[in-house]
DNA sequence: ACGGCTAACCATGGA
DNA sequence: GGTTAGCCGT
């Protein structure tokens, strides 16, 4: 008892001793939330509750371990349920699968899977997709699924165009995956929530079995998640969910705020404790993540503190692109190692998406510094690797029709896409399996004795295969792998590429099943090593990777810390992300993301932006993003980039308040600045068009002139001189000194992305052309 | 009819 | 830089 409850502050120690009822856990960046949670699991193993009445919910694998090892050292040998929300569902789904419609040996699709099996459906639903890409309605039926909305509701609720598209395909994609004995990731929580929801008896003999629930990183729960975790803490409503508003940053997968933002509504009786202190971070580096947050207005206010000494100012660093960007970081951490004050594995960089990591690769390897980049696809979306796990997909569930399309013709065996489609329209008529409509090619008329007989070949290895089901992993992958003599399959069509090498995966892939056998001597089956796949990310595995630096997206860095931190490419279209600008919640999202990336550092910290980036092979001129004015500038080392001041000759010398200006009143004369100052307004701070939140605009008074000058920059490309935006309307005749004279056919896009496609009237050929940038006259009819 | 190849086209985040 | 649709050679 004492070693569980000594050393710790009040606060904690409140947390910690709270056993029954419900508990509320807001804990800032570094506050010791892992140590609060682990302590009470072995305090409340202590006093009596058994180990297998508690169950711990994380959202990554990496979380969970964490937690157990760290739950080991407090109380060694006591078996707590802990793992991840899906890993959860997954497991309890084996044993209910049939109320929900499935078998236990169903398959979970992977992200690709979906987007096939989603594509198959659209194709099935006879819709078109010319409104609403597969993307979109992949992701209405995702949000519909994270929110319970069955596709009967779906169906009932006429939404808005892309969603009707998307309700007519929600119900066959959900048919196809049930014939398939398949789940996609949102299923698994999903399908899960509503068996508790339609069998009570199940709902109460889980909530009696699990007395006391944890869910870590409550801010991010979605509502089928809070509906499960809900429906668990009924008559034992012992629930206990840490979390802090302030790192929510999973809105897009569904994630609602208000789970935790009303969790002292759903449950009056709630204790709640608060985790302010951070024992991670300098004063310097939390001061600016302080001021940041400060500019949401959807959070509990949270007041961060630290004892710890102060540090090196945070950095605020302009390079002149990201070449230059990735070359100075890595020259930066070559240095700070030579200098003897760290070493690799205490650098991280962060970025906002996985492709900026590149040039930081390249920096980085042409100095011979050894790294590893977190990629959340990496080995199991390997084409090799995909291939050979579709093949034990297929063994464990044979209605697994995406694994069926995957390998039927791979290794090629001459059944190609006119065999394939014959085969799919049979199954669809058949409503059957693939597989199963392959055994029964010969009933299929329009197929020829050639490609029956090639589906009977494949049937036939398949069976060979299928024989090897129950025999330990290692020897039914190399059974599979001879059998279907992959390996000269690689060596024929492979191309020797860089840092790739086919092989060498298909070994760490057989290593991953020796050590799945070593590791489940008894209880080791197929199924359970695909869940395993399924549901592991390369994010929950960076940690054995030795001493290295660290590459990772600000969303993977979330729960870690990194005595030094370089967070990349905070530019205006980056963070906060052009697709997340247009409405409040998710601009707030990003800022939250920016606020998870500083928080992660330890000690040293650097904030860094280009002035020009290439994205996509072409060269653009960068605002830096909003955030960067709303740091403390004058607590932090602001560092210009040395050359090229004359980029921006026009604004350098400007001063700050009248360059905010124009981007803050232009003055609307005509449609173009209206159109101009809507888009703007993403840009500007919620402070600067609300007068009444104050604390940030002295600090944004410091904004360095650069910044200024660039955003003054951006504002004279819009409009100086040039034919208002608005004047553009479709069916407006104009000019082009290359193309000649055409026509507008359509207009997309707001303030600097207004875009106009126009057909020539010489060849009748049509281009798209940003209207800020293109050489475009209006001509009016008379004058052509 | 199949399969390999080239050429557009397209990209946030990820259990 | 990676993926896919469509083309062309077998």
């Amino acid at each position: 008892m004492d070693a569980i409850t000594n050393n710790l502050t009040p606060a904690q120690a409140d947390a910690v001793t709270h056993i029954d009822g419900p508990l509320l856990i807001i804990a800032g960046p570094g506050s010791g939330k892992t140590r609060v949670v682990t302590h009470r699991v072995a305090h409340m193993l202590s006093q009596g509750v058994q180990p297998w009445q508690i169950a711990a919910l994380t959202f990554t694998n990496k979380a969970a371990d964490e937690m157990r090892t760290r739950l080991e050292r407090l109380a060694p040998g006591q078996a707590v349920w802990m793992g991840t929300f899906h890993r959860f569902c997954a497991q309890q789904l084996r044993r209910y699968a049939p109320y929900v419609g499935l078998s236990e040996n169903y398959s979970i699709y992977d992200m690709s899977d979906s987007k096939s099996a989603m594509k198959r459906a659209i194709q099935a639903a006879g819709v078109s997709t010319s409104h609403a890409t597969p993307e979109q309605i992949a992701s209405a039926i995702s949000k519909a699924k994270n929110r319970l909305i069955t596709p009967e509701i779906m169906q009932q609720q006429t939404g808005r165009a892309g969603d009707s598209v998307a309700a007519r395909v929600y119900p066959v994609y959900q048919q196809q995956l049930l014939l398939a004995n398949a789940v996609d990731f949102d299923d698994l929580l999903y399908h899960f929530a509503r068996l508790l929801r339609e069998n009570p008896e199940i709902r109460g003999e889980l909530d009696a079995k699990l007395k006391y629930i944890m869910v870590d990183e409550y801010q991010d729960t979605n509502l089928a998640q809070y509906a499960i975790v809900r429906a668990m803490s009924v008559d034992h409503p012992n629930l206990a969910v840490t979390g802090d508003p302030d790192q929510s940053i999973y809105g897009w997968r569904g994630a609602d705020l208000n789970n935790i933002l009303d969790f002292e509504k759903d449950y009056p009786s709630v204790k709640t404790v608060r985790l302010e202190q951070n024992y991670r971070s300098t004063p310097n580096i939390l001061a600016v993540a302080d001021q940041l947050i400060r500019h949401n207005r959807r959070r509990k206010a949270k007041e961060l503190y630290t004892e710890n000494a102060d540090g090196d100012n945070v950095i605020l660093r302009q390079y002149d692109d990201g070449y230059q960007e990735a070359d100075a970081i890595a020259d930066e951490i070559a240095e700070q190692m030579m200098a003897g004050t760290a070493e690799p594995r205490d650098f991280a960089i962060f970025c906002r998406m996985n492709a900026l990591t590149r040039s930081l690769e390249h920096a980085l390897r042409s100095r011979g510094l050894p790294y590893q980049i977190i990629n959340g696809v990496e080995f199991y979306q390997r084409k090799e690797v995909k291939d050979l796990l579709a093949y034990l997909h297929l063994v464990n569930n044979p209605n697994h029709d995406v694994a069926l399309q995957r390998i039927i013709n791979t290794p090629t065996r001459s059944i190609g896409a006119t065999t394939l489609g014959r085969l799919q329209a049979f199954a669809d008529a058949q409503r059957i399996p693939m597989l199963e409509a392959a055994r029964r090619a010969s009933e299929i008329d329009s197929m020829s004795k050639r490609a029956q007989t090639m589906l009977w070949n494949f049937v036939t290895l398949y069976d060979r295969l299928r024989r090897m089901a129950t025999a330990p992993l290692e020897e039914l992958l190399r059974f599979l792998i001879e059998e279907t003599k992959y390996i000269s399959y690689l060596e024929r069509t492979a191309v020797e590429k860089e840092d790739s090498n086919p092989i060498a995966n298909v070994d760490e892939l057989v290593s991953a099943a020796v050590e799945f056998d070593r590791m489940h001597p008894d209880d080791g089956s197929l199924e359970a090593f695909l869940e395993q796949v399924a549901l592991v990310s390369d994010t929950d595995k960076f940690e054995d990777a030795g001493n290295r630096v660290t590459l990772m997206t600000l969303h993977a860095a979330k729960g870690l810390e990194f005595p030094r931190v370089f967070v990349i490419a905070v530019e205006d279209d980056l963070l906060p992300h052009y697709r997340s600008k247009q409405d409040d919640q998710q601009l707030e999202e990003e800022r939250r993301l920016l606020f998870v990336g500083i928080t992660r550092a330890q000690q040293w910290l650097q904030l860094s932006y280009a002035k020009r980036r290439s994205v996509r092979g072409d060269i653009r001129v960068v605002i830096p993003s909003m955030f960067l004015s709303e740091l403390p500038r004058a607590d932090m080392n602001v560092i210009e980039a040395r050359t090229d001041r004359d980029f921006f000759d026009d604004g350098a010398d400007e001063s700050y308040p009248d360059s905010w200006d124009l981007v803050q009143e232009p003055a609307p004369q005509d449609d173009a600045e209206k159109e101009y100052t809507g888009d703007a307004g993403s840009v500007i701070p919620d402070v600067y068009r609300d007068p009444s939140a104050s604390p940030a605009k002295v600090k944004a008074k410091r904004t360095t002139p650069t910044i200024a000058a660039s955003l003054q920059t951006a504002s004279d490309l819009m409009s100086s001189d040039r034919v208002p935006l608005g004047a553009y309307r479709e069916g407006s005749l104009v000019r082009h000194p290359e193309y000649g004279d055409g026509t507008i056919t359509e207009l997309t896009g707001r303030g600097p992305k207004r875009t106009a496609k126009i057909r020539f009237s010489d060849d009748q050929s049509e281009q798209t052309f940003r209207l800020a940038f293109a050489k475009l006259e209006l001509v009016d009819a008379e004058s052509r």
